[in-house]
DNA sequence: GGACAGGAAGTCC
DNA sequence: GGACTTCCTGTC
């Protein structure tokens, strides 16, 4: 496990970085807020919060205003990775997993989770990020944080309040529909807290009741909203991935409880195009 | 350069 | 199985 100290009021330090990986853990697919400038510093917004992180000295840097068990919670920084045990063993497996050694899993914002998800379907990584950062600011609240404006991602309720075509200017397409629904869906008692508290096939189930959610979108919710770690999103990366080095009928739950780990680590490496290289 | 096809962390009917 | 919005990316 890796120490966490508190450098000053608004800056804590994680080391050594290896558990924890910025630029593989918010390149990873996982999370569409954080952006890195030219100096490799990485801004991003969680909970109201603008912050910056970076690597320096084989540290891990978290600048910000929050408190720093937002950031332990944030980063689920309590569990091991590394420590982890998957029931599964398989050479492409054990590639992704030493290559996509230092992602974490995200605590997101539930309704984020959900509201990102929907965006992201049938969606590249870089359009979704401007969709998301759109929605954020038409709609967010602007916060100063060291002399720029970041935004805060918008309340289910404020997003309640729209119509459909209030989100043109986002340019979600056909996805502002499903925005919309859930996010009145959300207003309106669809509990996402207590769907953190269900089993993973009962969080699933509960999630596919909204419009615009299916198995795929339902499976992100659960593993980077919800925290509920078993979740296993099958998009076409995964499903090539799957299909071209698993076993067929591979079954995902063979991963056991941290499958969604797995996933990550499958869909980072698939998608880095590495193993294809010479 | 610009045009064009294919496809993108899918879901619905 | 086709339709759905929009635009990123690779190819010519």
């Amino acid at each position: 496990m890796q120490a966490i100290e508190l450098v000053n009021n608004n800056t804590i330090a994680l080391s050594p970085h290896a558990q924890l990986d910025p630029v593989k853990t918010f390149e990873c697919g996982q999370c569409f807020r954080w952006n890195m400038d030219e100096d490799g510093i990485y801004t991003g917004v969680v909970l109201g919060s603008a912050a910056k992180v970076w690597v320096e000295d084989e540290t891990v840097y978290i600048r910000s205003n929050a408190p720093k068990s937002l950031w332990e919670d944030y980063f689920d920084l309590d569990r091991d990775y590394d420590a982890i045990e998957f029931p599964y063993a398989g050479e492409f497996f054990e590639s992704s997993r030493r290559f996509g050694q230092g992602i974490r899993i995200l605590r997101q914002e539930r309704w984020e989770a959900l509201c990102s998800f929907i965006i992201s379907q049938c969606n590249n990584i870089p359009r979704i990020k401007g969709i998301v950062e759109r929605l954020c600011q038409n709609f967010g609240e602007a916060i100063e944080f060291e002399g720029e404006i970041f935004y805060s991602f918008p309340n289910p309720e404020t997003i309640a309040l729209l119509e459909p075509s209030d989100l043109a200017p986002i340019r979600s397409g056909y996805r502002a529909d499903f925005i919309v629904g859930a996010a009145r869906a959300v207003c309106n008692g669809f509990d996402l807290d207590y769907a953190a508290s269900l089993s993973h096939e009962e969080a699933v189930k509960k999630l596919c009741e909204l419009h615009g959610v299916g198995k795929k979108v339902a499976n992100c919710v659960v593993l980077f909203g919800l925290n509920i770690m078993s979740g296993f999103p099958i998009d076409t990366w995964i499903k090539k991935a799957l299909k071209e080095h698993f076993p067929p009928d591979f079954d995902p739950a063979s991963f056991g409880e941290y499958a969604g780990i797995a996933q990550q680590y499958i869909f980072y490496y698939a998608r880095s195009g590495q193993h294809e290289e010479v």
